[in-house]
DNA sequence: CTTGCGCCTGTTAGCGTTACCGGCAAGGGG
DNA sequence: CCCCTTGCCGGTAACGCTAACAGGCGCAAG
């Protein structure tokens, strides 16, 4: 009975209003079914009247559920993680779920924790970690057991369930790819030593360098910037051996590519280049870039599925890989000395 | 005095084993310099005993506060838009807040009024909007007053204090850079109608054009993408009479210089492109390109002390503006014809 | 020696919601 | 005709924390 104006409206200016006891109001919101329809409609009319909102602390206090995901990822200014989040974001949403971030500065092996820590301060109910590094790995086998955790590229040797793109079959695609136009090899421009994409794909390129029986020559690492692509693609250029570079992203893909025309040497003609990733820029890169399509968007969407899965209490499979796609462009092509001998 | 096993502890458990009372462990929390040390210094150690962690929801059911802050933003995967919330959720996490998320699939003009709703149901403390479209500006107009909102790249005629990058200053750098090479006249490839500022873009150039008592040709529209950026680029380069275009972010300048150089049109002995955004890749598409660059970690520090500002109560100034930066690099030079006749 | 003032700590009363149990009416079977 | 079930609804007690006030103690001033 107290004053309805000002104060937004609670549960027992509504119980009033509708002539009805808070508990009945409660259960309109949460258990429709359980109330009669004549009532529940008086309750609604009121909770429309009043612009009633309910509050989100007192439900939470009681409950123990707060309807809100945790999300902690390195730079979320990168294109995966950012696409990833952005997945997770719609699923979230759509279910019902509210999504907080925690980006990552730094890499040392405590950042996780205190992402995870910062998040679970604010009483989240289900984390997803957007952090493919071995020293993440480090920090997820450290997490508060209660906490609900899904891992999004993480490694395998980790209590968690992980959501990621196959990066190796990613990387055997473009070998093999190279290789079967002619090449005799194939060089490869990798990621930072800490990140667990970047040695998954030197895995794959590896693996179809020796099955096929080819040399493996010396793996260059970049840091996924243009500007890394770029020195290192210098190296290749001045080495007229080089006929096909697979590079780890499509970023780093760009730099080679300038480096590469810089020392006058043609894309494809003299040499072949693949990517990472399939930038939406990729496709108007000179020339355009044959690529290993990432599917960002269904490694968000399954991450959300197994941390929902996890919030209920059910064990989801340890493992959930989606499957990438090599799309063939115009930047590679048939080994120098081959086609037109 | 219940058993302190299992369940995580709560204040009372601290305060049991501190041999204070609650109120005590609270304000050690909260105001330590009204506690005496001796006694901080008991509880504190029976805080970390139990590793106590203050319930987030109790606390706020009883201050009103969440210490969590809201961002709405437009597609997250955008490079402006991501950069943007980054350096939100560095800076409000250096103050002790959290950030949620709230992104926008679709731009009707309900849709922020929908995001704003869905993080007012979260109960944050402050909404930061990334949403510089005509439709956002009238989403803008209808806020429940009592929320305090920050808006980023926003027009001028909204009720809420704006942060942003001087969009038509930037435009105007690099308009005049253009003409100062000697070229007659410049032609644009703005982005879509709807976002402000694609149209700010657009005044500045026409700005300096119109002040030169240059010719000011039509506008071409472009969506932002590089795809986009490559179709316009086709019609501007089969016109002879194209020297200059400014192309009004990097994408799209990407796919206009795909489309000059299949048109064997040179750049920039040719033609002359500058870009705006200054992506990291700018430096390393063919050529180097000349574009604008916008600081968008100023622009989201500004606007998290902006709303730092109103939650305190204060009135902050409706605006603030960030200066951009022409960087020069090769994309763009002399006018035909004049340099080497 | 008393009075008053500050410093520190405790007591009480909610904040708004849901869980749990209990009650009451209507309807069906014995 | 009575008892028991079923369907709906209400009362009460938490959930964990802090605001506001109250009180005890020591010390300086009168």
């Amino acid at each position: 009975m107290k004053s309805r104006t000002g104060r937004p409206a609670v549960l027992m200016d509504v119980a009033v209003l509708a002539g009805v006891s808070t508990m009945t109001v409660s259960r309109v919101l949460n258990a429709p079914e359980r109330v009669r329809a004549e009532t529940r409609a008086r309750v609604l009319a009121a909770v429309k009247e009043l612009d009633y909102r309910p509050n989100h602390a007192a439900r939470q206090l009681v409950t123990g559920r707060s309807g809100v995901l945790g999300v902690v990822s390195i730079d979320t200014t990168l294109y995966g993680p950012a696409s990833t989040l952005y997945s997770v974001e719609q699923a979230a949403r759509h279910a019902g779920y509210n999504v907080s971030i925690a980006s990552l500065s730094s890499l040392d092996r405590t950042s996780i924790r205190e992402g995870v820590e910062r998040l679970r301060a604010q009483a989240v109910d289900g984390v997803i970690i957007v952090a493919p590094h071995e020293s993440a790995a480090d920090g997820l086998r450290h997490l508060p057991p209660e906490m609900p955790v899904v891992a999004v590229d993480a490694g395998d040797d980790i209590p968690v369930p992980v959501a990621k793109v196959d990066q190796r079959a990613g990387a055997v695609r473009a070998t093999r790819h190279l290789l079967s136009l002619g090449h005799e090899t194939v060089r490869h421009v990798a990621g930072p030593a800490d990140w667990l994409d970047a040695n998954d794909r030197i895995a794959g390129w590896r693996e179809v360098l020796e099955a096929a029986g080819r040399p493996v020559p010396e793996v260059l690492r970049g840091d996924w910037s243009s500007r890394s692509g770029y020195q290192l693609g210098r190296r290749l250029a001045a080495d007229p051996e080089v006929t096909a570079v697979f590079v780890a992203n499509d970023q780093m893909a760009l730099g080679v590519l300038r480096a590469l025309r810089e020392a006058g040497r043609r894309v494809p003609e003299d040499v072949s280049v693949a990517g990472f990733d399939d930038l939406p820029e990729a496709a108007y890169f000179w020339p355009p870039l044959t690529t290993v399509r990432q599917d960002f968007g269904e490694v968000g969407r399954h991450a959300f599925h197994m941390l929902l899965d996890r919030m209920a209490g059910a064990e989801p499979e340890a493992r959930r890989m989606v499957e990438p796609e090599l799309v063939v462009r115009e930047s590679t092509g048939a080994a120098p000395g081959l086609s037109r001998a």
